[in-house]
DNA sequence: ACATTTTATCTCACGAGATAAGATAAATAT
DNA sequence: ATATTTATCTTATCTCGTGAGATAAAATGT
């Protein structure tokens, strides 16, 4: 079906990618003023807010005195706030400061989104269902290979 | 051309990959009993070996002094070892102890390399030389905006 | 040939941040 | 009511990165 060179060049361009990706969110974190696992945290709290120190904790794989070094830090420079639970006062409620994120955050992505929205946007439906299809197969394996013990 | 539907799954998608990217790193790292940078260095020596300290300074980031710590430990689980460079007494040159990265490194990439190889190979030359293009795109961007200051 | 400067690596004191163990306080179970 | 479990925080300790400076070798100038 396809020949090895062309395998050979795109798994060197997907190790590439891996390492693209790796020093792009460094940088962004230096931009933002927080180190990285600050900003995985970050990430991880956008993706799933509202959500509870503990959950955080279990979600990255810090311990959970690490997590309250990382709260501490993300909440001095305003991008999170606690927020005690009134249901369960043990348990402490992470909120985006969205005027904060809104002001710092979004400006940072929104012309690498921009950027990248017009990358896609050169592919048709067909194309980008194509490339869809194969970044999950790659997130699979990924994901297989990382979780494996 | 395409529908902002599809635009927007990929750039979650591609989200996706950009934590399962960096999950996986670790979860190597972890397997090989070394830390990120550890790992990150140890690829660098294995694509630019052979190479001195100072290069691997100059190529990770590290400063030398840094670089001496990591090279301590590399060498004390023996993925490395240093040799003095017979030309130049002051340079350090680092090589991979062959021996020991095959044992450890090679089988640890190696079912995740075929597994690779396999999802590749189900698509034939035109379709991989699309892809290689888009990921060769992304790798632009991404690359764009870790340099811009 | 000798002194000076440059280059390459290592050493050390310090700081940031992660872990592990345990403290504290609230919720749940007996 | 008391004991247990759960959620977060605190503290001591460890790892690792930085920056400044030490050391030694090579290159340069006189």
């Amino acid at each position: 079906m396809s020949t090895s060179k062309n395998i050979n060049i795109l798994t060197e361009e997907l190790r590439n990618n891996s390492t693209a990706t790796i020093l792009f969110h460094q940088a962004i974190a230096a931009k933002l003023g927080i180190n990285s696992t600050d900003h995985k945290c970050l990430d991880v709290i956008m993706k799933n807010q509202p959500l509870t120190a503990g959950q955080l904790a279990t979600l990255t794989g810090l311990t959970t005195g690490a997590v309250t070094g990382v709260l501490d830090r993300l909440e001095k420079v305003g991008y999170i706030f606690r927020e005690q639970d009134p249901e369960d006062k043990r348990r402490v409620n992470i909120c985006m400061n969205q005027e904060n994120a809104e002001k710092n955050i979004i400006p940072l992505f929104s012309s690498f989104a921009a950027e990248m929205n017009q990358l896609l946007s050169n592919y048709d439906d067909k194309e980008l269902e194509f490339i869809i299809e194969f970044i999950r197969q790659c997130n699979r394996v990924l994901k297989k290979f990382t979780e494996k013990r």
